[in-house]
DNA sequence: ATAATAAAGGATAAAATAGTCTTTTATTAT
DNA sequence: ATAATAAAAGACTATTTTATCCTTTATTAT
């Protein structure tokens, strides 16, 4: 088990392989040009971008021509969005020991340890843009496979 | 889902519950009064308590009066050692969109990012050694309960 | 020696996560 | 209008994680 769930890892590979190859020229990239640029089953990747298109994090539409984009404001969400909307903020907030009454006034023994990770992973998360490493996947400086 | 698996959370609040219990008055703790003082099902943390033991991170005995306990070595061991054992070390070292092939020369978007907060977990686990809360727990400044 | 105690071991069950498949709906080009 | 295309929706399967139960083994006190 890594940091996120195997469904939000897929989630953020796909959403920076959308912005890249669609950011700018107004395109629309399938389902299967994402799942094969970012080694993950289709159908489950097509279930997960189906939930992201729902709360907007990405657009979407039907047809020829048709699949996934992101607009101007998408690309410049943060990643902790996409965390948050998969995964929940657990990861932000929650006890690293798993207890629900853990806080200031009544810590687990790692509490402020655990604080302090937490925030930084927030924060990274909060800075880091969808949008912003598009220049670097384009020229494959970059890699979103395994 | 939080940092660590259930398991994992279980382990640490047990192995921190079990030092604060028995360091230096050379008692045991059994399962009973573990599972109670941590808020965890029973026969789950025994199963895992099972695992520690085989590994040589808690010690037990059994019959009348046994119960796990720490010696003097296990109480200086660091928390990463539980981790490591229970979740693998894919926390400290793996890649935060789950790439098997991540690296400096192949490096995922947020590789840099990652490495930064996969390092401070490391490091902070590293540092932490499993009888450096007993006073606290035993007064009651810290807390292993839901 | 024997009975009582407590962990170890093994088999099973439930829940959550991960993954697949089929049908429906929306869009577009002809 | 119609056919082709591609995502949305829904039902289903598999795997992993979490949790329980029952039997065996080791230890201790009597």
């Amino acid at each position: 088990m890594g940091i996120f769930s195997k469904t939000c890892e897929y989630a953020i590979r796909a959403v920076f392989f959308i912005a890249h190859r669609t950011a700018g020229q107004s395109g629309r990239v399938g389902i299967k040009e994402i799942a094969l640029g970012i080694d993950s089953p289709e159908p489950f990747l097509a279930k997960i971008l189906q939930d992201l298109s729902r709360r907007g994090i990405v657009q979407s539409t039907k047809g020829p021509n048709g699949g996934f984009y992101l607009d101007n404001a998408s690309l410049e969400r943060p990643l902790s969005d996409i965390v948050a909307a998969v995964d929940g903020n657990d990861i932000f907030f929650g006890c690293g020991l798993g207890l629900k009454q853990c806080s200031e006034i009544n810590p687990c023994p790692l509490h402020n340890e655990f604080k302090d990770i937490r925030n930084k992973i927030h924060f990274m998360l909060h800075e880091t843009k969808i949008g912003e490493f598009n220049n670097e996947l384009v020229t494959g400086m970059l890699s979103l496979k395994k």
